[in-house]
Formats: C-alpha cells, structure tokens, sequence
RNA sequence: GCCGGAGUGGCGAAAUGGCAGACGCGCCGGAUUCAAAAUCCGGUAGGGGUAAUUCCCUGUGUGGGUUCGAGUCCCACCUCCGGUACCA
C-alpha cells in the first residue's frame, strides 16, 4: 500500500470525483470570471482511444484545473461527434442498426475518457446522434433555410461592430413586382433562389464506393478523402449552403482571433476571394464587327445574367484585353453546343465525353499536359473589334468564375502552355516596368508580373494597377464589363445519401400526378426532430438515389392540412453538420425549449480556449464559423466569432518517426499504457514530450522516466517502507531555510508562468527540478511539499489527491487556491556571472545581485582568469551590463 | 511550382540578443543486496591537455552579414515535415 499503487489512487479518486459531483459546473455565476475551454470532441470509433487523444485533452484538462484553482469558473464538456459512415457500413455487414453500433463505441470512449481523469462535467455531456441532439441541428437548418443574404444592408451588431451585409428573414427579401405579380408560385420560387440552403443542379462528386456525393473538401486528388475510393462527377440536385455570401466575413473577422498565422492563412486561401471584371464577349455570326451589339449595350447597361449570344469570362485582369488570342470554354459550359460549328461537332463532341469520364484525378495527373478542341466559333473582342477564335478545354473549370476565360498566352502560364501546344499566337501586351531589362521573349514564356501597358491602344504606357481599373472602368461605362470579385470558396454541397446522418426537415410539394412541384415546405418547428426511418437492410442503393428513400410510405409521405401531398427530402446531412454548433449546445445541453438559452449564451460564449488537430484547419473551423454567422446576423447569438483562441496540438508519431498506424504496426494503444503506468504518468508524459504543437514521437522509456519521477514525489513525502500510509519521517513541521524558500517560490513563478503559456513540457522540468533538490535536504518542510502537490495536480491529479489527503486534508483540492509566489524571496543576495574577454568566456564572478557596472567591472578585472587573457593587450572597451556579463573588448 | 514550419548531444528536448545542451531517456560508475529488481548518489557534446583543477580548442543544417556579444536578428542556399496545386 504505502508504495505509489496507482491503480487503487486512481480508482479511487476517480470514484471520488464522481460520487461529489466535483467537476459539475454552474451556469451565470455573476461573481467568478467564465473560463470556457474546449477540446474538438471526437469522433467515437470502433478502435477506441489513440494517444493522439490524451494529448489535446490533456492539455485542456491543465488549463482547466488550474484555472479552478485561481477562482475561474471554468465550463470544460465533452461530447460525441457520431454520426458517419463507418457506423453504417458496420450495419450494411452485420446488420446491427447504427445507432446500437454507435453507442457502444461512445460506452468505450467515455470508459476510457474517464479512466484518465479528466475534468469535464459530464452532465452536459451529448452525442451528434441524439435525437434531442439533432433537433436542433435540423432547427438551425430551418434557420439558415429562412435566411437570405442582403449585401447592402447596413446595421451594427451586439458587438458593437458596424457591417455592411446581413443575413435577414426570407420573409423581408424585396420581390420584385413582376415576380408578385405572377403569384403566390413565384413568389415562393424567387425565395428559393436567394435562401442560404437551396436546391441546385450541379456537377458534383459522386463516390460510387461510398455510395455518396462528398464536398469539394472531402475530395483530394480525385479520390475520396475517407477511405481513397474514386469519385466522379454527376449532375444532381443537391442541397448547398450559400457560404460564399460569408466570404468576406469569414476572411475578414480572421483578423483579430487568437489563431495560428497558418491557419488563418489556409482559410484565407481557401476562400481565395479575387478581384477584377466580368467582361462580355459578343459571338460572331459574320464578319461583320458587332457595332450594333455595342451601341445597344451602351444604351441598355451590363446584363446581370449573362445574355444569349454573349460569352462572359472573369478576369483578374482586364488590362492584358488587348492580347487576348483566343477564348476557352469549360467543357461543361453551356453555350458550348450553340456556338460549336457543324465541321467540329465530332471533336467537339468526343472531347466533352471524354472530359466528362475524367474524373478530377485524371485531370490533373497528366503532368499538366494541356488539352483542347477547337469550336469552330468566334467572338469579338470588345476592346478592339477582333474575332479571336473559341475553344473548348478541361483547364477551364465549369465551377470558378463563368466557367469561360479569355485567354492571353502572353502573360498567363497555363494559356502560354496551351497557345504553343496548338500554335495560336502570343502577344505581348505588358512590358516589365524597369527599363533595365533584357528583351522580354514572350514567346518562350509568359510574362505575369505586373508592368506597363503596351500595344494596348490608348492604354499605351499606363500601369498595370491602375490600367485594370481604366480598362475596367471605360468598358463598364459602354456595357460590356463590370467589376467583379471571385473566390475560390464555392457554396457548400450540404447533402449526403447515406442514412446515418441528420434527416433534412424539408417536405416536398407534389402534384396530382405524385410528382415534385418544386415547391418545399419546412417540417413545422413543434414537430422536430425528423427521425431516422425504419429500414430493412443498410446496403446503399447503388445509384444516386439516397438510403433514407428505402423508407416506409408513412415515413415518406403526408398530406398537409391544406390537402397538398407531401414527399419527404430523402437526402441526409453531411458528419459536419452536428460539430458545426456543438460547443454551443454544451452551454445548455439539457434545454428542450430552445437550442440555447440567451442568457447562458452570453455568460459563456465565446469559447476562450479551442484545442484540437490541424486537420480541421479549413473544413470544420470554417463552416462552425459560418453557422456562427448566420445566426449572429439573425440575433440568436451576440458574438461575431465562435473561438476566440484556437491552439493545434502536433500529432504524435510513432516510435520509429512515422505516422502512426495499423499498417505501419506502430500504433501505441493508451489503455495499455495506463495499465502499466497509470493515467498520471501517461498524462504527465503526453506533456513532457516537448512543446504541444509540436509534431513529436513517441518513447515508451519515456513513460518510464515520468513514471519514476511520480515515484520520486510520493517518497518525497509517504514513508514507502511503511505498512499504513503515513508521512515520511524527513517531513517536518518546521519553517523552510532562506535557500528552500527561494527554490519553492522560483518553481512556483516559473510552473505558474509556464502553465499560462502551455509551455507544460517545461513547467514539468521545473517540479522535477524542484524535487531534486528536495531529495539533498535532509528534512522537508511541510510548507515545502504542499504547493508542490498543488503544482503537480493539474498534470497528476490522482496522485496529487492522494498526496494531499495524506497531508491530512479531507477535502479534495481541486479548488484549494493556487500557490502563489512572492517576488521578494526571489532575490539571492549575490549572483554568479560570467565574464567575456573579445566575447569568450573566460571566467566567472560572484558578486552582489544589485552590483552596478563599475562594481562588477573591478570584480572581474581581479579575477586571475581574466587577468591571465587580458595580459599584454589593450582593453578597448568594457560592456557590463547589470546582472548579466562583463566583456572586455581587446586588443 | 507556390505558401507555411522546423533543422541544437546517441534520443525527446531547454535557452527575454548575454555561461549552449536545463529536465528526461539511454549509457557508464558507485552505494544498497547473498544476488537481482526497485531505490539512492555521481558522471555523460566532441576533441585535446594535465599529477590535478574553475585548462585549451571546436561546436546549434551550409555560406555570408549586423553586433562588444548570435542557437536567437538580416541575406542567400541545402535538407526534412505539413499545406496547396490549372481558381483565370
């Protein structure tokens, strides 16, 4: 017993901690500081734990203990990410419903979770799956879906901030007259149009293995992100949310987050928000020059959607118009059957079929061989009159900008490559702006850098930048161009086929004859959640058709109060869905009014301190973010931002370096490791590895060395030798010396400091520090070793417990106060520093901590050391800065 | 290709521009033990020197620079890791 049996400590405490309810946390307490502290909850899996896990959690756990200790009231939940598709398709094998397969894993999780002692109040903890759960994950839907984008409306925020662009109700979207006055129809048609969930017919990626469509996001390299499968593109009506509306937002109010620059960075470029001009491109039916088009266009205006007989292209620069040579067509475009000629039907024809098979894999693994056909068409260029030939290529993508480019090989590598794969002429129209170059051969290669305009017309000689803008400007003015502003970012493909995820709270309009009108109805709030239907079996259909239209009639259809038949949206959410707003549910989980309740909304949000894996960089952090938006612009949240602070933890590698995983057979399983060493010492571990965010092996001798060090601290203070626990016979009552005070009260500042900075690898070196010197006295005062248990009881709070009860407390103390340090038993009398000669050392001094420079100068110079290597040379200068160094400069 | 981050002992790593390698692992030696485990104490960057020492030289990826002084700041390059890739 009196050994350090961590195994019944850790029970126990654990038991303890349970049985006192220790960790439950109270909401809107008016006198304590909210402290909210997050992890990314996890998605519970059938393998269990991985050590990666402990590590995030671990160091939110520190925060958190400390933080109680220094009076915060800290909110720290955990819950379950759990809805996705290996549940399923252990369902599609087995045939075990998903949600009994769900649970089970979520049992192992918490099991384990709890086996390491962390903090969290686990009344509050929820699952993405539970239907009180879910509820309101679909409420928020309806929310979004009753939502439209105004771009010009001005307002100011419950933060204070002034915007322009606001999410407001659908029911205040301005219809236009000629819409009204088609009726009640169009009405409702021209609000589908602008809410911020609605239906599209795109080309998306489809997964045949997964049976699924996935989000650009899910997609890498043409395969599917989980599991590799290939993906093709399919056109099919799908939900998506307007998340470009946000752009700006989401880009800007990255400014002031205590994120990662590289994160922040990554979302940015993500967006990849872009600047310049849509611009009008006249087909040509002759040769005549299309003066008419022109004259009309300057009396009418630029089109909002692009009209018939025109091609639309978005440049980032409209100041290269004049060496546009040809034009390109995304393959998918749909102008390209109207203006391809009756000669190049054929390949026109063969090469869009082939495309289509291409999946994006194909595209851009042919080492970026460029290919294309030519249509047969033209259009005219509306700064000069000339017909420049259109072609159709895979380079263009239907999905960015208008799916068409004008094409100038002169100052565009990917256009350059292409005009001297098919031998279509290059021109330059931009010459660098310093003289001092050599000729530039355009020929050979594009030239993108930003210059002076030449063979440009009246452009001649004027600046890139400012020549965008003049371009840009003259041809707004005669109709043909507008500013325009691009981003990378597309609308958010929301829907998935699979049937573990969130049912869509949408009904569907039908006809007499059962079929869709286009029309939708919102499932009415009070009759939320949607439940998942009874199906038979869970293998997908195989085709585009979603799992959940396997349902049962009664599941599947209704009629309205109103008569009107009704089929259900068969389709299912996306896993993001449900970790879109969770750390907002943990603030009041229990709450079946509302999906959060204002007043504790505004106690607790935003979160203060978020930590989790990079992974999340783009994809989860980005769409939390813009739900957040959408419900601040309709007042149902008051901050602008979810996570104020956002810290990454490096992954952990296995031994030998690499990444762990099954088939590398380098998987370290942390449930062994606290059978062997205890949660303490894994915990203790994980954070002595070196900094958090750092990518970092694994050492299982350096368990070992934790584990020792735990060791250390319990004799420090229980007489191992003992049959009961009982105290050490060197702990003492007495009063510690000068010298023992001044280490305790360093390792106190230096672990408090530490632990503010997460700097927790070195914040265990100091305790170590701190122990070791304990060990060289020959009595140890009980004023020596209590704060050194406080210290250590966020990174080893069983062991720590255990200490502290048998100093003889009762009570547990994770809410004793934290100790503090006092600077002024900090000052040694004398310091020890050392001394340069030409910036060498070449010895050490020992003088008065509060010597000033000439003191400290006469010290060293009488140093024999010194003397031996200023021998013979001529001191030119002396540097000695106060307590630091002394450094003669000689010659 | 582009954009980040990082290169320090045998290993994980420390170091507001001021004694490089704290702390831990590993290894070596000692104590304890019949012996071992566990534990406790000491040593441990490389090279050289000395009877011995608080001796000397070299050293933070490479090459330059700034500075009295650089692992730390600046420039160029090399390597590794991560992100991203026809976004017009």
């Amino acid at each position: 017993m009196p050994r350090y049996d961590f195994r019944s400590i850790e029970s126990r405490w654990q038991q303890y901690w349970e049985d006192n309810q220790t960790f439950q946390v109270q909401d809107c307490v008016a006198d304590r500081e909210k402290l909210y502290v997050l992890d990314m909850f996890p998605y519970p899996s059938g393998e269990g734990l991985h050590v990666g896990h402990p590590e995030g959690y671990t160091a939110t756990d520190i925060v958190c203990r400390h933080a109680r200790m220094r009076g915060r009231n800290v909110l720290h939940p955990m819950g379950w990410d759990a809805f996705g598709l290996p549940a399923e398709e252990f369902a599609r094998q087995k045939g075990i419903h998903p949600r009994i397969k769900t649970e089970e894993n979520i049992e192992t999780f918490r099991r384990q979770l709890k086996m390491l002692g962390f903090s969290y109040d686990w009344n509050r903890e929820i699952s993405t799956t539970d239907p009180d759960y879910y509820r309101w994950t679909q409420w928020i839907f309806l929310q979004i879906y009753d939502t439209w984008y105004d771009e010009s409306h001005e307002w100011t925020g419950p933060d204070g901030v002034s915007r322009t662009g606001r999410g407001r109700p659908i029911s205040e979207l301005p219809v236009p007259a000629e819409v009204s006055a088609k009726g009640d129809s169009a009405v409702r048609r021209y609000q589908d149009k602008h809410r911020l969930a609605y239906l599209s017919e795109a080309p998306v990626n489809w997964c045949q293995e997964l049976g699924t469509v996935l989000a650009n996001e899910e997609v890498i390299d043409g395969r599917s992100e989980r599991g590799g499968h290939p993906v093709e593109r399919l056109n099919l009506k799908q939900w998506k949310l307007r998340i470009t509306a946000y752009g700006d937002r989401l880009g800007d109010e990255l400014q002031d987050l205590g994120w990662p620059e590289s994160i922040k960075y990554m979302q940015r470029n993500w967006i990849g928000r872009s600047t310049g001009a849509e611009v009008d491109f006249a087909v040509a039916g002759g040769d005549d020059s299309p003066t008419e088009w022109l004259q009309q266009r300057t009396a009418d205006g630029f089109p909002d959607e692009q009209a018939a007989g025109t091609i639309r292209v978005y440049t980032t620069r409209p100041d290269t118009l004049f060496g546009v040579t040809y034009m390109v067509l995304a393959p998918e475009h749909p102008l390209v059957d109207q203006i391809t000629t009756d000669e190049q039907r054929g390949q026109v024809e063969e090469y869009r079929r082939t495309a289509a098979l291409k999946s994006d894999l194909d595209r851009t693994d042919l080492s970026h061989q460029k290919t294309g056909v030519f249509t047969g068409g033209y259009a005219w260029n509306p700064v000069n009159g000339e017909k420049v030939p259109v072609w159709i290529a895979d380079y263009v993508l239907i999905s960015y900008g208008t799916g068409a480019i004008m094409a100038v090989p002169g100052h565009d590598e990917r256009d350059h490559e292409f005009a001297t794969q098919f031998g279509i002429p290059i021109v330059q129209v931009v010459q660098p702006a310093t003289e001092t170059a050599e000729p530039v051969d355009i020929q050979s290669a594009a030239l993108t850098e930003l210059g002076v305009a030449v063979n440009s017309g009246e452009w001649d000689g004027m600046p890139t930048a400012e020549c965008k803008q003049a371009i840009t400007a003259a041809l707004s003015e005669r109709g043909v161009a507008r500013q325009a502003v691009n981003y990378r970012l597309r609308d958010w493909l929301f829907s998935r086929q699979r049937y573990w995820g969130e049912p869509f709270p949408i009904w569907h309009e039908l006809d007499d004859n059962g079929e869709p009108t286009g029309l939708m109805r919102p499932e009415p709030i009070e009759s939320l959640p949607v439940p998942h239907p009874h199906v038979e079996d869970f293998k997908p259909t195989g085709t585009p058709e979603p799992m959940l239209s396997k349902a049962s009639e009664d599941w599947l259809y209704r009629t309205d109060s109103d008569g009107v038949r009704l089929k259900r949206e068969t389709n299912s959410m996306p896993q993001w869905a449900g970790s879109c707003w969770y750390y907002l549910r943990f603030c009041d989980s229990r709450n079946s009014n509302q999906f959060i309740d204002p007043e504790k909304e505004r106690y607790w949000l935003p979160v203060d301190l978020y930590i989790g894996g990079a992974e999340h960089a783009v994809l989860h952090l980005l769409y939390a973010r813009f739900w957040h938006k959408v419900l601040f612009d309709r007042g149902l949240v008051t901050h602008p931002e979810p996570f104020r602070r956002l810290v990454n933890q490096g992954m952990i590698l296995g031994e030998n370096g690499e990444k762990m995983s099954k088939s590398r057979g380098n998987v370290v399983n942390p449930e062994e490791v606290v059978e062997q060493r205890g949660a303490d010492a894994l915990r203790l571990y994980e954070m002595f590895m070196g900094p958090l965010e750092q990518v970092k092996p694994w050492q299982t001798s350096g368990v070992e060395g934790v584990y020792r060090f735990l060791g250390r601290v319990w004799r420090l203070i229980i007489d191992d030798r003992a049959e009961q626990n009982q105290l050490d016979a060197a702990v003492t009552e007495d009063a510690p010396d000068e010298n023992q005070q001044r280490m305790l009260h360093k390792t106190i500042k230096a672990v408090s400091e530490d632990v503010e900075r997460l700097s927790f690898n070195t914040a265990i070196s100091r305790m170590m520090e701190y122990t070791n010197f304990l060990y060289e006295q020959s009595t140890r005062s009980r004023q020596l070793l209590e704060p050194l248990v406080l210290l250590l009881s966020p990174f080893a709070p069983h062991i720590s417990e255990e200490l502290w009860n048998a100093l003889g407390h009762d009570q547990t103390l994770a809410y004793e106060a934290w100790p503090a340090w006092d600077e002024s038993l900090l000052v040694e009398s004398t310091v020890e520093i050392p001394v340069q000669v030409c910036g060498k050392l070449r010895g050490r001094i020992t003088v008065a901590a509060d010597a000033d420079s000439a003191q400290m100068q006469a010290a060293a110079e009488a140093d024999p050391g010194v003397q031996k290597h200023l021998e013979g040379k001529t001191v030119i200068k002396v540097i000695a800065v106060p307590g630091k160094m002394v450094n003669f400069v000689a010659r």
